[in-house]
DNA sequence: CAGATGGTACACCGATCGGTTTATATGCAA
DNA sequence: TTGCATATAAACCGATCGGTGTACCATCTG
């Protein structure tokens, strides 16, 4: 519950990006841009070498593989949205069935400032093969948002949690695609409208 | 209007898959599946060249580059998705409002029989390079669609057109989402739920 | 019969991929 | 002072990438 703590929550298995390096530190933040705005595949060691400003060796004594360096970025970023909606949040006063349409804040948050190609865990189960371990990451991240809206559902007394718990992820993976596909506009305004409807049913009596 | 036509419509710009040599058409099918199925960079030409059981002298006889094979391909999944929608939803009798429910339950049986990945466009611009003409064929992708769920918005009746159109489409791309990454049980008949809410306060009189 | 057309088989191209090796230099801690 | 950890620089590896060139063969059409 301590604030440097909010990302490592829940389950047993957590990551370990703060004994890297001061290179493999600044490594990961040039491959996580590099990934995130080119694709995974589009991108080679050579060029994050280079951006980074330090060797090849260098990338392999911090992270070993590309694939290890591909899950060290999901796993960063799967941090850096936990920390940011949760922060969100507990920032945002009122009853949970308030908390939840904040959700969507912080999704337009995020995605404007950071995040404007879409979900990095969609994309990446698009360019990564099965089996490969980064997938695992993006399975963990999903369930654990599910549970969170979950969580935040139950709490305001909503009829069916669960429920309506799938029915915000269905809205916030819409949004998401709906923003990086450029499809219409403001996609995030017109979902939150669609969420407070179904919200407002939730936990009518 | 004639049933063959269907996919050609709209506007001047359209493919030209029918010329297509039958090792073309037997080239591009085995394309489009890997492309899906492994994305479009995890699979090369000389792959595609030996599972479709033809050379990659052929395969560039009838495509000239890559690039070419890979618009050929999402223009190809554009073309089925346009004519299985239509076609779904003009057998669906009943009124417009009930026609835009249908469109759900057109994406359901799309995805279960080949598309259990996600959206091809979708996947495609997080895997291609910023100015590649693959993009273009997404955004008149969605384009197309949301004019589509508009005119059938419009026909019904609906107070605001558009404003239900995208609603719809963020529902539609958030149960792609969902169930691509098995995130919740029955994607499709909880968006379908939301869709169901959402027509009817449109139509309210 | 002549000549496109559409195909096979296969060697070959330069570039890039992920990854390794060797040898060297620096700075910090015992 | 010794020694390890962290770097650098750069050559090198085999494999694969997208793409080309050449030579040959079948079939259909005028």
């Amino acid at each position: 519950m301590t604030p440097q703590d909010n990302t490592a929550s829940q389950d047993g298995r957590r990551r370990a990006p703060q004994h890297l390096t001061s290179a493999g530190k600044k490594i990961l933040s040039v491959a996580s841009q590099l990934f995130y705005e080119q694709g995974i595949r589009a991108v080679g060691v050579e060029t994050i070498a280079e951006e980074s400003g330090f060797t090849k060796k260098t990338l392999y004594d911090c992270f070993g593989s590309k694939e290890d360096l591909i899950v060290a970025y999901l796993r960063a970023r799967d941090d850096q949205w936990r920390s940011i909606l949760v922060d969100h949040v507990d920032r945002h006063g009122g009853p949970a069935s308030e908390k939840l349409l904040a959700t969507f804040c912080a999704l337009r948050n995020w995605t404007c400032t950071r995040s404007s190609r879409g979900c990095a865990f969609v994309n990446a189960s698009a360019e990564l093969p099965e089996g490969h371990p980064g997938l695992e990451v993006g399975r963990e991240q999903k369930a654990w948002f599910l549970t969170y809206l979950e969580e935040l559902a139950a709490r305001g007394g909503a009829q069916d949690p669960s429920y309506l718990a799938a029915q915000m992820l269905i809205l916030h993976e819409g949004a998401c695609v709906a923003h990086s596909m450029h499809t219409i506009d403001q996609p995030f305004e017109r979902t939150e409208e669609i969420a407070r409807i179904l919200v407002e049913n939730a936990f009518a009596h």
